[in-house]
DNA sequence: GCTGTGAGTTCCTTTAGGGAACCCATTGTC
DNA sequence: GACAATGGGTTCCCTAAAGGAACTCACAGC
């Protein structure tokens, strides 16, 4: 994992960046989010070592991210299951994904699709205003500081 | 930078994370997004090493993420901007941006606001379906394997 | 020729990644 | 009771990467 600390910058991109900005977490998430929740499922499907799983998983739970379930009290067995907080991370996969699909499919395309419940229709996410719904891209918006920015010189 | 190659596993996130993840790239790309794109303008305003910073601008523009631009032909001096596949990478970040927003800003509050053009609005990102409109979140959506899928045992 | 500037590159040390083997607690079988 | 299986880690060790500091390069100004 990083030695830099981005957790202290007054940037809200940073700090997501201190939790998750290593690829293993994410896929982590990926992974519980699809129903993959025990440790050698895990690391068997993401072919990842057992130290770096346990380190990860343990990172994961301790920042509220994932929380530890026992499944079986004898013997005692666990899984991982998403917190609120990794629900909204997994909103972060779903534009990974769009961005992935975009760029990166190749020829043999998509190689996941998304059945939105609401409309039934295999679909993507598109970034919308909160506040009006049209498109809320980067290029769509005016950045400016915020109460908690760092004071400037 | 990772190890591991993500890159060819049948998964967006996957491919998507061996582009940029860890940490400095996703600052790199906030960084050039607001006008930052000088090597040295990086560099200090990340604290990041001369080496590090180097290394990543140079995976970024292999990646076509970035483009190494000449602002003045002599002496010879270069900038990094945005490609497409760069601009949309930030709509990635408006998401972390909203994540961070949420559960990592404490009391005081979001470092930076944003303001959406077309409404004028301070505002936030919401993930809709391409489709329909609606609210498109991870709890919102089916997995199902796509035409790029590995083929199953 | 010397200094300043911007953009890296090289060298070295420290830290983390990751593989393999190992450990622990419980259960099931003989 | 001994042994093996199971799931969830932990420890050890080697290699690769992170990161700091110093250095290099090409050009311009004086």
């Amino acid at each position: 994992m990083q030695r830099t600390k981005f957790g202290d910058m007054a940037c809200s991109i940073a700090r997501t960046l201190d939790v998750i900005g290593e690829p293993w977490s994410p896929l982590i998430l990926r992974n519980v989010y699809v129903g993959i929740t025990r440790f050698d499922e895990l690391r068997q499907n993401l072919g990842i070592s057992r130290k770096v799983l346990a380190e990860r998983l343990k990172w994961l739970v301790e920042n509220g991210v994932l929380a530890r379930e026992e499944y079986s009290a004898r013997p005692p067995r666990y899984e991982y299951v998403l917190t609120p907080r990794g629900q909204e991370l997994c909103d972060l996969l779903l534009v990974m994904v769009r961005w992935g699909d975009r760029w990166l499919a190749g020829e043999a395309g998509p190689p996941v699709l998304y059945r939105h419940h609401a409309c039934g229709e295999v679909s993507h996410v598109e970034l919308r205003c909160a506040s009006c719904g049209a498109p809320m891209r980067a290029t769509d918006v005016d950045v400016l500081p915020g109460p908690g920015a760092e004071p400037s010189a």
